[in-house]
RNA sequence: GGCGGCGUAGCCAAGUGGCUAAGGCGGAGGUCUGCAAAACCUCUAUUCAUCGGUUCGACUCCGAUCGCCGCCUCCA
């Protein structure tokens, strides 16, 4: 089998070929760090880090660039949404962007998200971003008005392509008024003259100034993935303008294909309708981590395919994490067996089993990262191991082995479920008050040989016990 | 107005031009168990928004209708 990816540029699910053999080049937009990342955050990038770690599986080298907007990204009043931050939090701008940079990878790592190998910031791009400004004017792809610099959409007819949108058709001024200094409706910003007042501003062919918003992922793809990449991931809502304007930039500016396939990736919606700062109905990951755990998230949202929205709501998580323990205990199940499990051949049938419910799996993965569908195989393969292990075949190590690193494999290192340990940090303070809570109903009971054997037991693993008037208290030994 | 998408059981959610329409949650019953828990077994959509059409055959393709959502220069 092999993998086929749905390429938002052709609408159809394509056989997924790289450019270069073995390897793979993915740029996915990351977020603007004004503000901290919510559930929709968690979704998109949920979903790159599937595509990512599946393509590991595959056996490519990858090289994932995800991109850190910390300059340029303008609200409707033409303010930049860094400013508003900063100002909002009485911090410098910069401070503002480690703050938010800093709690987006703390979030991302609790859903288990693997880091990019590239986080570039944009504000540390913007020479290079005006060198590609420099060759779109030289080419004659944009114009220069009174310090900013525009693309001259009528100078592309393929603009349009990513989204099927022709510019004749859309509404002008729809939503924003039309900015007078461009010579048509559709142009947009490569780079903003700044106003004195405007912190965040760099020297420039034009004049002090800063970069537009579209022109980062461009340069930074280019820079570090090299002119035409294998695939470009992002959310839906931001194939237009965005990634119009990236691929009309880019191809301009190289004269070849910017990318070879698009991937978009559907919307967190709250009773219907999408989950937005703007609309202020937005849980941020850290609010959504005090109620669940974030396995249990990231497996809420991998039950949905990316391409499909899904409706955020604590019903739903909940039904997610009581699934999602299912598979937990197949685990654990699978863990105790192969502590008692002793020296012997492999057994066929797990062989067998193991090599059937792979290839289930990686079927289901092959068809455009169909992780619903691939975590359907996870239970049924869960189910016949649960009955394996029940069975008590007399299941040897090396077989239960087998079991053991195929379910981690599909689970832990394609889905990044299913994580060892974490349920091993919790507090061992309640446990000790039950001990205690026990050794003082046998003293009571004059039951004292046990009442001592525990105070030994515990002596020894560190916690001495100190029996006060009406209470024990109990402390580690330093 | 333009572009795109969605509507599958009580809920969430895959899927296919024709074998029994995955899987999870919830619910009902059962096996196992000192009691629990876990696990396992059985049941829980004669039907895929509605109405037409194409076809030997459609939930799947086409058209219309209804409802919902996203985008049209702010968003993952």
């Amino acid at each position: 089998m092999a993998l086929y990816v749905y390429n938002s540029l052709t609408r159809r699910k394509e056989k997924f070929e790289p450019l270069h053999e073995g390897r793979v080049h993915i740029y996915v937009c990351g977020p603007t760090v004004y503000d901290y990342p919510h559930i929709g955050h968690a979704k998109s990038y949920i979903s790159f880090d599937i595509v990512v770690r599946y393509l590991h599986y595959l056996g490519y080298k990858v090289r994932y660039v995800q991109n850190i907007t910390d300059v340029g990204h303008l609200l409707d009043s033409g303010e930049d949404r860094i400013l508003k931050g900063a100002k909002r939090e009485r911090v410098e701008p910069m401070e503002l962007v480690e703050r938010y940079t800093r709690a987006y990878f703390e979030a991302m790592d609790a859903l288990n998200v693997l880091r990019p190998d590239i986080s570039p910031h944009a504000a540390a791009h913007v020479p290079e971003q005006i060198e590609l400004v420099e060759t779109l004017l030289k080419k004659g792809y944009a114009y220069e008005v009174n310090g900013s610099v525009y693309y001259d959409v009528s100078k592309w007819p393929d603009y349009g392509k990513l989204s099927g949108r022709k510019v004749e058709e859309q509404q002008a001024g729809a939503r924003l008024e039309v900015n007078p200094e461009k010579h048509h409706p559709a142009d947009f910003a490569l780079w903003k003259k700044a106003e004195p007042e405007h912190v965040m501003q760099w020297n420039s062919p034009w004049g002090r100034g800063y970069p537009g918003w579209h022109i980062e992922c461009s340069t930074m793809s280019m820079k570090y993935l090299g002119e035409t990449i294998d695939i470009h991931g992002g959310g839906m809502e931001n194939q237009f303008p965005h990634h119009e304007c990236e691929i009309a930039q880019s191809e301009a500016a190289t004269g070849k294909p910017f990318v070879k396939y698009w991937m978009h990736n559907n919307m967190v919606l709250v009773d219907g309708v999408k989950m937005s700062k703007s609309l202020g109905n937005f849980t941020t990951i850290s609010q959504a981590l005090e109620k669940y755990s974030g396995e249990q998230i990231r497996f809420f949202i991998l039950q949905t395919g990316y391409r499909s929205p899904v409706d955020f709501s604590d019903e739903a998580v909940k039904a997610a994490g009581q699934g999602l323990e299912k598979l937990q205990t197949t685990l654990r199940n699978i863990k105790q067996y192969l502590d008692r499990a002793k020296d012997g051949a492999e057994a066929p049938v797990v062989t067998e089993l193991c090599a059937k419910y792979r290839s289930l799996f990686e079927k289901e993965m092959d068809d455009d990262f169909n992780t619903p569908a691939a975590i359907g195989q996870l239970f049924e393969f869960s189910k016949e191991i649960n009955k394996l292990l029940s069975a008590d075949a007399g299941l040897s190590k090396e077989s239960v082995e087998i079991l053991f690193a195929t379910y981690k494999e599909l689970s832990q290192n394609v889905l990044g479920l299913l994580k060892e340990g974490g349920v091993e940090q919790v507090s061992v303070s309640p446990f000790i008050d039950l001990l205690i809570s026990l050794r003082n109903e046998l003293r009571h009971r004059k039951e004292w040989g046990l009442a001592d054997q525990i105070r030994d037991e515990l002596m020894k693993n560190g916690v001495i016990i100190e029996d006060k008037k009406g209470a024990s208290q109990w402390r580690f030994k330093e």
